[in-house]
DNA sequence: TAGTGGTCTAGACCACCTG
DNA sequence: AGGTGGTCTAGACCACTAC
């Protein structure tokens, strides 16, 4: 029942803990979909008391980091397997909370240099090497969606045309097995826009429809943007829903 | 150290407790902005101890249901005071994450009948009696947002022209100090639409001009809802934010 | 100085999952 | 049966706020 001598640490020993977990995380000592060591043996490896360790993960399950299975143990979230799959999917039919998962095709793949606007957001130097992927996401068959991808090529060394569209999962899930990035959130900014005449042609609409234009930043470990991504939705049938992912309320 | 018997309880203690919280708050044991009783307390009144008062109070601040403030106490959020104002408004210049306060015009305030559809959604039966509201948003001096709300007359009973457009202060904070009605958390779905001739005369839009639609409901405790609001956004110099009142990550 | 929430510990028992 | 996370307790000290 003792305090213990707390070094003169200026932040509170949970969020070191914390702090370490997502280092050893992002470092990859533990993969995505590992499970860690227990909570018993984590708090003996920080010299700390179980409580602690539990308030740290208590955050990082927070912010999806780590996941728990009463039982089995906790592990790295994974974009892969589970429901989560959804989680950073929110164009729902009108009216509706259930998703379905839409098929993709990939219309282009090219190799570019960033424009200004785009390294900054990337926190890239202008010019930077980058890939621009396009996307055509359909619903029950239907075009509904067009995603235009950037890309830094640092962070996705290898990445072809051919490992792109014969992936088995989703991107993000490709991004984490193949090349260890981890998307963790996403930073959206909304807006209204009109179809120009090759957009509407892609997705089926006169020009001049109105799409719903996201503009979406992800975010990996300490909050470093690894993907920017412009989509444009026909909007017609479906509707973005703003909150997916939140939970309960009393 | 020992274990206190549980009395066959099928719901945590901590759940419990927080569910005693929220009833009280809910009824009106403790206003908003009035502070609840110490935790100490509160471990007392329900027989627990303050880790466990600690947890349940944990998961209401959680849901902003409450708010802690270190040396002071916990206190019953509120929708004045502070910058949680601006914690349901999501409409920022482009680029940017500031906002301002917008500028309110109330151009019109009716009696009317409930829509089926908006009936189902406010959980009323058909016909049932609203007020319809529509106010125009400014800001910077220049019109940007329509917004047409559908209340409950039941909820908000001697609600008139006056008292709603004389406040000075937010709706939210309305419905919580004149009605007792608490806004938790909001539902929103997003679509692009264009503007009509009338939309358009009112922001300063050509008809046609594309425009951003959201319809939220806004839900109070027990997810009971308390509002519907359709807004229609012009987007050109503007953009909705998706992620404000989120925290942190690693 | 007294009271509040914030952190941390130490250990108990329970519920669940895997062998 | 053994291990894991989930809940709960009891009490210590710290940091902050009010008076």
């Amino acid at each position: 029942m003792n305090q213990v001598i707390d070094a003169g640490a200026l932040a509170p020993l949970y969020k070191e803990v914390k702090r370490l977990l997502t280092a050893s995380i992002a470092e990859g000592e533990w993969q995505a979909g590992a499970a860690l060591p227990s909570e018993t043996r984590l708090a003996q490896r920080f010299s700390v008391s179980i409580g602690t360790v539990r308030k740290a993960i208590d955050e990082l399950v927070a912010e999806r980091i780590v996941v728990r299975h009463q039982g089995r143990g906790t592990f790295v979230a994974s974009h892969g397997a589970n429901r989560l799959m959804f989680h950073f999917f929110h164009v729902v039919p009108r009216g509706e909370r259930t998703r379905e998962y839409p098929d993709t095709e990939t219309l282009a793949f090219r190799r570019a240099r960033a424009e200004p606007a785009e390294a900054a957001t990337l926190r890239l130097a202008a010019g930077e090497p980058v890939y621009r992927i396009r996307n055509l996401l359909s619903l029950a068959g239907r075009p509904v969606m067009l995603d235009d991808l950037v890309l830094p090529q640092a962070l996705y060394p290898d990445l072809t045309e051919k490992v792109f569209s014969s992936r088995d999962n989703t991107i993000y899930h490709l991004y984490q097995t193949r090349y260890g990035v981890n998307v963790l959130r996403t930073s959206e900014r909304l807006s209204a826009a009109l179809a120009d005449a090759e957009t509407a042609g892609l997705l089926g609409l006169r020009k001049g429809a109105p799409l719903l234009e996201i503009n979406r930043v992800a975010l990996s470990y300490h909050h470093a943007p690894v993907e920017l991504r412009r989509s444009l939705v026909d909007t017609s049938e479906h509707e973005y829903l703003s909150d997916l992912g939140r939970a309960n309320a009393g």
